[in-house]
DNA sequence: CAATTCATATACCGATTGGTAAAATAGATG
DNA sequence: CATCTATTTTACCAATCGGTATATGAATTG
């Protein structure tokens, strides 16, 4: 077994079931079955194994979403494809995918949130650039592909996490027929 | 001055500041100009004192949301009326607002996220009756009303945030306009 | 085999953690 | 003034915090 990536394992299942700040390194060493010097020799401090762990799996995000994003003039079918890939990852690194979003939404001077900040303004600047690609299929929008984006991110987010929430699962229910109607919600609105 | 007062508004602000778990209490009584005993005098217990930050600001809330929220049978006005009663209280409360933010988001073991979970539900059941009030209007809705709630929240909540972590200023700049655009692209989408 | 490098552990560091016993002070009440 | 109660302080607690000096075991290399 590598130590390296026990560690890693341990600390992003500690991170995601107590929060980076409530966990002390003690706790994450004796859950990898290690000492907390081994943890040191490779990671040199909490901070750093920190950003290894996101390192790791938010690169793993980025370019799937890099790849899901590349538009081809069709609006719905793009953001359907960026919902699929984002929902898929977010089932099959459902402990990365929660502790990212925590930190998201941690405190902007909590050294926590500034280690996810940059791959959150990625993530953003990807979705935007397909609004800013569409601009001919939905003519000019007034600067109004900003508060699409957000609409579209913060929509999909705040759907997985509620779900995750009220099931009682210890997993993310969502199939790609959900994942459809809240595309198409985004898009045309309720009445429809 | 009132010392309890002074010690709730010490720690919402390092709460906010730095999130609940990276600060110590005696960080919080030395910010309130206060000693430890003091604080524990009032509060018992270092997540006595969230609760009662909680319990101050989450109140006030959610009787503005009930209140905003009484149907009457036109469902854009009172999402409209929802949405800016909920912008003004992000505006004049900015700093728990922010905080509950985070806290929503933080991992479901924490002690900090159970303190303001049952507020959390409360919201979304309060928005959620909106949608379930608006049936007439809407028809049969085939259970969406649980996703329109969602993604009215979610999209708000994104919105909020994201422009407040990409202005310089340290104020949410978010003029009614805007929040009734917002609404208007919730509702009808964004071929409008 | 010897020397060296890599990996892991024992045992410790000062600082801070949440929390408290007990004394001192302040304000009200008889 | 004396008593009582409501506050607030000084001084402390064991436990844990993130982090490290140093020794030791395990591989690798000359």
């Amino acid at each position: 077994m590598d130590t390296r990536e026990t560690i890693l394992n341990s600390a992003l299942e500690l991170f995601y079931t107590k929060g980076y700040d409530s966990v002390g390194v003690q706790e994450i060493a004796e859950n990898a079955g290690i000492t907390k010097p081994t943890l040191y020799y490779y990671f040199g401090s909490k901070i750093g194994l920190l950003d290894n762990v996101i390192e790791r799996n938010a690169t793993k995000l980025i370019d799937l979403m890099k790849d899901a994003s590349f538009y081809q003039g069709d609006l719905p079918l793009t953001l359907n494809k960026v919902a699929t890939v984002y929902l898929e990852f977010a089932i099959e690194y459902r402990k990365f995918y929660f502790f990212m979003i925590a930190l998201t939404y941690h405190a902007k001077e909590n050294d926590a949130h500034k280690a996810i900040e940059p791959y959150i303004r990625e993530l953003y600047r990807i979705i935007l650039s397909i609004f800013e690609s569409a601009e001919k299929e939905l003519g000019n929008m007034n600067g109004r592909q900003q508060k699409f984006a957000m609409g579209f991110i913060g929509t999909i987010n705040y759907y997985i996490l509620f779900l995750a929430e009220t099931s009682d699962a210890d997993e993310v229910a969502i199939t790609n027929d959900q994942i459809f109607a809240l595309v198409h919600q985004f898009m045309h609105g309720i009445y429809s």
